[in-house]
DNA sequence: CTTCTGACTTAGCACTTTAAGC
DNA sequence: GCTTAAAGTGCTAAGTCAGAAG
């Protein structure tokens, strides 16, 4: 029974609802719009071809786009000039469109200047005024960031409507550059239930409509111009609604749990099959079930960065090599994933599979499909029909957890204390990010700060060879001495040994669990992939806060799994 | 069957705030 | 107290998947 957590007080889930009812009340203000497009002061000035030109309010708008981005490499890129040049031109006067013909003729740099310099006074403002912006930040989140989903408050997630800008895709994005334009009122759709105080408006404006649909969640949607597509306001992860769905996934997985291994088998058994179709499927499921793969959609040309899954993967995206470093039917994977991330591995598979891969591959060219009877569409009813609820990324979310589970078993050394114990659960977490494969960019300042720590342990060292020095020779005189006074010293610099022992020991471990950190992602999986009941049973088993696992947003996520999980938990 | 649409989850990066170390 | 690194948060793009439409 999933009980969620209100005001302190532990209050049973209402009755469930008949499916497909999300809630029975709404209500909430609306959204808060961008801030109106404020003119640039007389004394910045854009330049075209060396000559001051002063635009028109709405050229100006989206030329401060532009020259905000102007030190990303962003702007550097072809096809974000063209895409940002043709969306400018659209904004401009005719006068200015026959004018501004050439990008690479327009100045912006004074303007960026400026804008420089803006955030450089906003950094410098008084104590005063940063309290008073934030305060009006709080004024605006307890106004428009709360709702009523029946008998609960529930914080909002994106109350804001995302303002105008300039399109930044993730890796080579055909649309990358182009203008986002501004929300309006009249784009918007308000969703709440019909006995419910519904939101006004802006003066002078109107909603697009006005809708009563208790069979979704969300409460404000628009569509966006980039791609068509529609975005919308939901609840808060702490919300009632989102708390359930989670929980839901994970006892999905768990059910695959009890399955996995029949699954296993049987896809073991379609690797013979006479059918090219269940051959393919079944291939292509171990790679899910094995490598944690998406299961790969696909994705319309042109519109989208090329990125692939399992089931939209190319014969360019394998290398099959018979034998490599000693191992026997390796397959090498190289393709870009979600957000452009590259995968790279090299994987020994079992023989059958390989020669299945070889078939696949046959008489096909490098931009061919590899799976070419399959999509995710047929997959998923095949799994639906293995067990209830499940599709290909229950795979991923069982794969993690059960991952979790198991290392935490065998990292967690009993003798350990508490900052020794929280590196061993944050390599259990990191096999899981590798497995997943969530990366990221080296921070920034990567290489200045691990050297900035390791002259940090160097001099912990030295610190400790001079305490251990001290202690020997107060031994040696109390040796002599033999008096209270001189045993006393030998005691306090025998503490004072440990101390630094203890502060060498933590530096050292910060050290490691940052090197191996460096271009690993440990949130994504955190906050998606892992049961947080794993993680809560772990903490009270081996007496962790759970502060030092969950930061405030992540425990109020999770506060339905600290609420339910006890130390013998098992997913 | 294929394509399209809608609703929802998952994702990394940029920015802001907090904490740690001097 | 000031500086710097880390942690935390906000943002919004990019996936998954079901169901409707054609």
């Amino acid at each position: 029974e999933f009980r969620c957590l209100c005001s302190n007080l532990y209050t049973p889930r209402e009755t469930r609802y008949p499916e497909g009812i999300k809630w029975k009340f709404l209500e909430h203000k609306g959204p808060v719009f961008a801030p109106p497009y404020e003119p640039l002061p007389e004394n910045v000035k854009f330049y075209y071809d060396g000559k001051v030109m002063k635009l028109s309010t709405k050229a100006e708008e989206v030329a401060t786009f532009f020259a905000k981005m102007l030190d990303h490499e962003y702007t550097t890129k072809e096809i974000f000039r063209k895409n940002f040049f043709k969306d400018w031109r659209k904004e401009m006067t005719s006068e200015e469109k026959s004018t501004i013909t050439n990008l690479s003729k327009c100045d912006f740099t004074h303007m960026s200047q400026y804008f420089k310099a803006q955030s450089e006074a906003r950094k410098q403002m008084s104590k005063e005024e940063k309290q008073k912006i934030k305060e009006e930040n709080e004024r605006l989140l307890k106004e428009y960031g709360y709702c009523v989903m029946d008998n609960h408050k529930e914080r909002i997630a994106n109350f804001k409507i995302e303002p105008p800008g300039l399109f930044r895709g993730r890796g080579n994005h055909p649309k990358m550059g182009m203008l986002k334009r501004r929300i309006m009122p009249e784009d918007i759709i308000i969703n709440c239930s019909k006995d419910s105080k519904i939101p006004s408006p802006p003066p002078g404006h109107k909603w697009k409509e006005v809708r009563h649909d208790n069979k979704v969640t969300w409460l404000v949607s628009w569509t966006e111009n980039i791609q068509g597509s529609i975005k919308y306001i939901m609840l808060n992860p702490s919300s009632r609604i989102k708390g359930e769905k989670d929980w839901q996934k994970y006892e999905t997985a768990r059910r695959l749990k009890k399955c996995v291994d029949k699954i296993r088998n049987q896809y073991r058994e379609d690797w013979k099959s006479k059918e090219m179709k269940v051959r393919q499927r079944a291939v292509a499921l171990y790679f899910i079930d094995k490598l944690a793969l998406r299961a790969g959609n696909e994705k319309e040309e042109g519109e989208t960065a090329d990125t692939v899954g399992c089931c939209s993967l190319r014969v360019e995206h394998i290398k099959l090599h018979p034998e490599l470093d000693g191992q026997e039917y390796v397959v090498e994977f190289d393709f870009l994933g979600k957000d452009s991330i590259r995968y790279y591995n090299k994987v020994p598979v079992e023989k059958r599979v390989f020669k299945n891969l070889q078939l696949f591959m046959e008489n096909k060219q490098p931009e061919d499909d590899l799976f070419d009877r399959l999509n995710t569409s047929i997959l998923n009813k095949h799994l639906q029909d293995l067990m209830e609820g499940l599709t290909a990324k229950v795979f991923r979310t069982y794969n993690a957890s059960i991952t979790l589970q198991q290392q935490l078993k065998e990292l967690t050394n009993p003798d350990d204390n508490i900052p020794a114990k929280i590196l061993s659960y944050n390599r259990a977490n990191r096999a899981v990010a590798i497995l997943c494969n969530h990366q990221r960019a080296p921070p920034k300042t990567f290489e200045k700060s691990m050297m900035n720590l390791q002259s940090k342990i160097d001099a912990k060292k030295e610190q400790l060879a001079d305490a251990r020095r001290e202690l020997k020779s107060a031994k040696a005189d109390a040796k002599v001495r033999r008096d209270e006074k001189s045993k006393k010293t030998v005691e306090s610099k025998k503490k004072a040994v440990q101390r630094i022992e203890e502060q060498l020991m933590k530096l050292e471990v910060q050290a490691t669990d940052r090197e191996e950190n460096k271009q690993i992602a440990l949130g994504t999986s955190k906050l998606n992939y892992l049961d947080p009941r794993i993680s809560v049973a772990w903490c009270k088993k081996w007496g962790i806060p759970i502060e030092k696992i969950y930061n405030k947003t992540q425990r109020e996520k999770f506060a339905w799994a600290i609420d339910m999980a006890e130390e013998d938990y098992e997913f």
